[in-house]
DNA sequence: TAATTAATTCTACATTTGTAGAATGTACTA
DNA sequence: TAGTACATTCTACAAATGTAGAATTAATTA
């Protein structure tokens, strides 16, 4: 299962973070912000993906993210290479040097 | 608007053939293929999305590209870093070096 | 020309996603 | 302790997505 969109923004802020409740996430939109029904939807649904886990303290949770940020980055750039490179690393490397911003001197 | 994954691949056959008729393009899919249908309507809703182009033939359609993969490619790299490394191509250097099976020296 | 092949359009429907109101419960605060 | 702030669960619903049957049309072929 995968995070979309709107859930892997809360995830951006859950890794800031590093652990929140929900009402630091909220306040980390910026205004107009979502609902609080809204985020605790997404957290639910983040929770049943087990992309995030939570302590108890009374009854709110503390949320914490369960994959690293770097993990979930590292799997998105080898389901990209793979789709549009045919999974060669080279081809990828070829057409990253010319197209993109940076030189290879840069790297 | 964005392709969602299955308009994705199905786009990639398309960069793949250049142009093609929706016959070719079912028959560029592993076996079990999806229906007909299915397959005309991802292309119908990819040609609202401006995404494809098509001539017509008599009745029927060959579809071409109207974005190139490099481009449609660097759309989503820059996203990534975006929305990862807070749009800085340093950042994002560094951890594909340290994280990536690629050295440097491959680059 | 009758049968076959390919494509298109229309319609349909289940699932997923984005968003949030209402009701309810707990915990801190004046 | 009564009010306020925060969180949770339940319910809901529109839009987007994945998938495809039925009907219709055009082109090709036996």
């Amino acid at each position: 299962m995968q995070l979309t969109k709107t859930e892997e923004q809360l995830m951006q802020y859950l890794w800031e973070k590093e652990k929140a409740f929900m009402k630091d996430l909220i306040e980390a939109y910026p205004e107009p912000r979502p609902a609080a029904t809204t985020i605790a939807t997404l957290l639910k649904r983040m929770a049943d993906k087990k992309f995030i886990g939570y302590k108890l303290y009374g009854n709110s949770r503390e949320y914490h993210p369960l994959v690293k940020k770097s993990d979930y980055f590292s799997k998105h750039m080898s389901g990209l290479i793979k789709t549009f490179f045919n999974d060669s690393a080279t081809q990828f490397a070829s057409f990253f040097t010319k197209e993109s911003d940076m030189s290879e001197a840069e790297l």
